[in-house]
RNA sequence: AGCGGGGUAGGGCAGCCAGGUUAGCCCGCCGGGCUCAUAACCCGGAGGUCGGAGGUUCAAAUCCUCCCCCCGCUACCA
């Protein structure tokens, strides 16, 4: 560890009206908060933000459909939204709004900045506009007849029956998503930013980066390679949204892709402000080049970070670059694509009501999609808890735990004189805490787990091999030597299962809180003699019917979908 | 269509970039052991020749070529 380092933590601002996922929490937020809880135990100054994205503009079509203002859409579901996280121990130092006056103050200055700079100018595009509504409609929001194969019902530029490709604009009888009336195509001026000036650096910039994900690298590197930049729109013709400070710009806004990444400096500096009580103080991130700044998303999200952020960054030349984009792939569940409109998705706040969170984040961890897509399943879930989580870790701590309140005591024993084995025991949840530290800097979050497991494995193997319940005159030693492991086993899993480490360190009676552990508290000894207090089994099992009425209520909610629907009867269920 | 990722025992993965011990790990399964612990824990075993076909090499899961399958991206949803 480097003293004094500091590490700016962010995970993809999620949009304002829709709920999160399991997904999201294991291809993002989780993730994140694991690398940000092991960076402030080593003693880094850590900010973690976040927030909601307030101003795309699906949130103000949305609204329009609800009949509610966007600012109505957004205060029904940011407190939401938070509370998830919270319950989940998602431990964001904020959790901020792009709809706040801090982040139309950094839209601003950002984008005047450009403008001075010569990044901007004004050109004129066709565009979809509702007479009805009296908005412009992005391509989504249209649906029509596929001009090649004349299938109903589809919109954009590609074809979902026959996947051809076209021009918005050759989509057969056009209808306004909303009302339904047909929309016409209309000029408008808009104001574009020079990206194709800036493949070059941000080639340069990515060059070095070979330490990113593979598919995160190469994918980034192809892209700016074969295809380059190209000059992009950044306005759009909403009341919604932080305003275009340019000349001329009027009734326009920073279009949402352009401005939610600037979320990232805002919400760091409502942080500074609103909880750091130093509104200077984000300037110690932003702009000091000693920071690793580490953003975490999903792949959906890839170009926008990995190109555009760094590209919009380095045009206005203050901030600091991202050190690494740590890109995961997606959850599938039960081996389909999620689906939400279909309700094939499984929400984090229906898994809340009735698992505990270090369940969810450990089975998150667990199949995290570092590498490639992979997938929910329900009996999976009730089987890696109950085996893994619970059959080896909670049992592990829960044994030693027990033994020594029932059998010492409940006091830590004075070891004898120790054996090698002791010895190496003790040395072993060392090695172990410094592997850990190793996959977790790489962003290695699934080994990281692994090690954690291994080291709860390998203090059951030395316990069985002790057997301190037949061998009187071995047990002090043995069992002062398992307390200590099942406290490093604590301190080292803290940042993938705080609320578990926090209920270890009671039952310990260390009247210490995971907020106050150091990594180097996992080589740290608690003396004998310390009295501990009655443990309880961390976990609860998960029984098979409740794994079953999981997959019926998942069943009840599916709609018209023959295809999964027959799944379930043979391999599902 | 182009580009990128993936295709390794029943399931889930690592290894591949820097080619070379009997291809590792987890779950499950089978057989033992133990009884402190949430029928938990420990030990051992069966099971794969690494998507397919060629090629390079003394040697390839690892490099090259072609093909097949899955996923994603291709910038006016962000």
């Amino acid at each position: 560890m480097k003293l004094g380092e500091k590490v700016l933590v962010t995970a993809a601002l999620p949009y304002s009206y829709a709920p999160r996922h399991f997904g999201h929490l294991a291809g993002a937020y989780l993730p994140a908060d694991i690398f940000a809880r092991f960076k402030r135990m080593k003693g880094a100054e850590v900010v973690y933000v976040c927030g909601t994205d307030e101003n795309a503009s699906s949130i103000v079509i949305e609204a329009m459909k609800r009949g509610m203002t966007p600012k109505e859409l957004c205060d029904m579901y940011y407190p939401i939204q938070k509370e998830v996280f919270e319950k989940l121990g998602i431990s964001f130092d904020i959790f901020s709004r792009t709809s706040k006056p801090i982040h139309y103050q950094v839209v601003k200055e950002f984008y005047q900045k450009l403008w001075e700079k010569g990044y901007i100018y004004s050109k004129t595009i066709k565009q979809w506009w509702c007479p009805n509504c009296k908005i412009f409609l992005p391509d989504r929001f249209v649906t029509g007849m596929c001009p090649k194969c004349g299938a109903p019902g589809q919109y954009g530029d590609v074809c979902e029956v026959c996947g051809s490709w076209y021009e918005s604009f050759e989509i057969i009888d056009p209808r306004c998503s909303l009302c339904g009336s047909k929309p016409e195509i209309r000029d408008k001026t808009h104001f574009f930013l020079k990206l194709s000036t800036l493949t070059d650096k941000v080639l340069e910039y990515i060059r070095d980066k070979k330490f990113w994900r593979r598919a995160t690298y190469n994918k980034t590197i192809a892209w700016l390679e074969k295809e380059g930049l190209r000059d992009k729109d950044i306005t759009r013709d909403y009341e919604w949204g932080p305003p275009a400070p340019f000349p001329g710009a009027v009734d326009q806004v920073i279009y949402n892709w352009a401005e939610n990444l600037l979320g990232y400096i805002s919400a760091t500096r409502d942080w500074a402000e609103n909880v750091a009580g130093d509104p200077e103080r984000w300037k110690g991130f932003w702009l000091d080049n000693g920071v690793k700044l580490y953003c975490f998303i999903g792949k959906d999200n890839l170009f926008f970070h990995t190109i555009l952020f760094p590209a919009l960054l380095i045009a206005h030349g203050d901030y600091i670059l991202p050190y690494n984009v740590v890109v995961n792939e997606f959850v599938n569940l039960e081996g389909e694509k999620l689906s939400t409109s279909r309700g094939w998705v499984v929400w984090l706040h229906e898994l809340l009501e009735r698992y505990d969170p270090d369940v969810i984040r450990y089975y998150a961890a667990a199949i995290a999609p570092e590498a490639k897509d992979t997938d929910f399943k329900w009996h999976d879930f009730a089987e890696k808890v109950n085996s893994e989580l619970i059959g080896t870790y909670g049992n592990f701590v829960h044994r030693v735990l027990s033994f020594t309140y029932s059998k010492m005591g409940g006091t830590i024993p004075q070891p004898g004189e120790p054996d090698h084995r002791d010895e190496e025991m003790l040395s072993r949840r060392i090695e172990y805490a410094r592997m850990l530290e190793e996959h977790i800097e790489a962003c290695e979050f699934k080994k990281g787990l692994r090690v954690i497991l291994d080291l709860a494995q390998e203090g059951n193997a030395y316990m069985n091999e002790k057997a301190p319940w037949s061998n009187p005159g071995n047990a002090g030693t043995a069992i002062y030597v398992l307390c200590q492991v099942v406290y490093s086993l604590a301190v080292i899993s803290a940042p993938y299962l705080p609320f578990t480490a926090q209920r270890v360190l009671d039952y310990m009676n260390l009247d210490k809180r995971i907020s106050e552990l150091k990594w180097s508290d996992a080589e740290a000894l608690i003396p004998a003699g310390h009295r501990i207090n009655e443990p309880q089994p961390l976990f609860r099992k998960i029984t098979n019917e409740e794994i079953k009425e999981q997959v019926e209520r998942l069943r009840g909610r599916l709609k018209n979908n023959s295809r999964i629907s027959e799944r379930f009867y043979s391999e599902i269920l």
